[in-house]
DNA sequence: CAAAAATATAAGTACATGCTTATATAATAA
DNA sequence: TTATTATATAAGCATGTACTTATATTTTTG
């Protein structure tokens, strides 16, 4: 079973615009650090924060390939993540833009 | 489609420990701010600005019933509310334990 | 190895949050 | 009507959050 503060650390993850935006992308594919700075219009370490926080609530898990790290969604631990992720808006048409602008990273 | 703003907004009403817990009251049943105050063992304003957050978020409603204010969960607007509320630890026996130091307010 | 690119971390700042105490409002009871 | 009980609101304060700019770390490339 789950602990409070656990369950409180999960919705504090969530209880932003922007790293909602971000859950709502890596559901469309994972990504690296990067790309979300393009889509989001951010600045890098702002990102690099929210990602971060999004770790550390174990919603995210990340892969190194090379000098990127791809983020992709994880939150296995908690039984309504799911639920919560079909509620968000949906973001494929920003990362098709990310495709046609030539800045999706291709690697491997 | 509900947008980023407000299910931001709901996750913030449920990124706290102590409403998590007024939230796992409810479930077992309606519940005044006095009630609340005795099982959380808080101050009763510190109880109305949870409540008023909670409110806000329209994750719960209230019915007044002469001098006291009898709070239900609602939450009917968020898909994934159910689940969120299924994955927090059981509160019966803090009721229970409220009943049997007989402050249950009874009306009616 | 030195330079470049991607990412992470640190310090500073403005604003939000959760409590406190004091006070206001509302309904009931004497 | 006055006192009592339940609730709400307001102001103040300590702590947390989300950004900024500057700098550190990591990996690749020449």
């Amino acid at each position: 079973m789950m602990d409070w503060e656990q369950i409180a650390e999960c919705h504090k993850a969530l209880a932003d615009k922007t790293r909602l935006r971000i859950l709502a992308l890596l559901k469309v594919e994972e990504l690296c650090v990067c790309e979300l700075v393009e889509i989001l219009n951010m600045t890098q370490p702002a990102v690099s924060q929210h990602m971060r926080k999004l770790k550390n609530a174990k919603l995210v898990k990340e892969r190194r390939n090379g000098q990127w790290v791809f983020y992709s969604l994880d939150g296995s631990i908690y039984p309504f993540f799911q639920s919560v992720l079909e509620t968000l808006p949906k973001m494929r048409s920003e990362i098709e833009e990310l495709k046609k602008s030539g800045r999706k990273v291709v690697c491997d």
